[in-house]
DNA sequence: CAGTATCCCCAGTGATACTG
DNA sequence: CAGTATCACTGGGGATACTG
């Protein structure tokens, strides 16, 4: 359960982390490599799973089997995984009631929330162009299809 | 190259795709399964060198070689598939210079822009909360040491 | 220079079984 | 109910070699 090791990632990018080739520019200063701090967290929110849980959770407390059964395509092991990483990363809130049967409850901490709130937006682009990313598939593989087929 | 036929996802999901176990919220309606176009594009900012790409290329105009350079963790491979889903994707406009030798250029659309400045908001907000972030690892991790080495 | 084609490995994930 | 432990498999991604 230790990756705080920094395990073995693509390659030792090493010490240049913080020195991108340029930076007289006011953008792409972002230095989302891997070793990063953006990195990881984008990693969290690129996660499927997360992604889902962190939904779900959305304004509501909820048991390990609700969630469960709310993503059902979910494995027990991957919802276990999952929400250890968003507890490790204080952005899910994990509470054990000590009653027989076990009982935990689930829950956004506030910065989870906001967590969500930012999200929210890069789901709204999506929504909003999703029209356009669709036809410039559509394009794409349009072309591709009638340079195969003469 | 075709993932339009949802190949084998996790498991036939079905029918209640957009039928979860409640809607009387305003939140969490995101439908953000597997197949949804959403997760396409969350799949794509989540991803490692997409997102990489998309933040050299902000404002700026780069050959294949510049790019491979700069992200300089990629490989030849990689970069090319990436390249080309972005492309796929209408968010990089790829230009082949009929030249020799050849020179292709790689750019962002105007809707590659919009999405930059939308993911923009979520490095912001990473950049905003990894203080806390990491206490929250920290804190956590340290719960985990002192039980388990008492 | 800008790719494409191949091989190969291993980390992430699902399935299954066991426990407090 | 709410996990943990194990095993087995898959495909994403790196390394390498070849081409227009």
């Amino acid at each position: 359960m230790e990756e705080g090791t920094s395990k073995s990632l693509t390659h030792p990018e090493g010490t240049k982390a913080a020195a991108p080739a340029d930076h007289d520019n006011d953008a792409r200063q972002w230095d989302v490599r891997e070793g990063c701090e953006v990195r990881q967290i984008l990693d969290r929110v690129a996660d499927k799973w997360s992604l889902l849980a962190i939904a779900l959770l959305d304004r509501r407390v909820l048991r390990f089997t609700e969630l469960r059964r709310e993503i059902d395509g979910i494995s027990q092991r991957m919802l276990t995984v999952t929400l250890r990483q968003l507890e490790r990363d204080g952005l899910v809130r994990r509470t054990v009631h000590p009653v027989v049967p076990p009982r935990v409850d689930y829950e956004l901490t506030p910065l989870g929330v906001t967590l969500h709130d930012t999200i929210q937006a890069l789901v709204t682009w999506t929504e909003e162009h999703q029209t356009e990313i669709a036809a410039a598939r559509a394009a794409y593989d349009e072309r591709d299809t009638e340079s195969g087929t003469p």
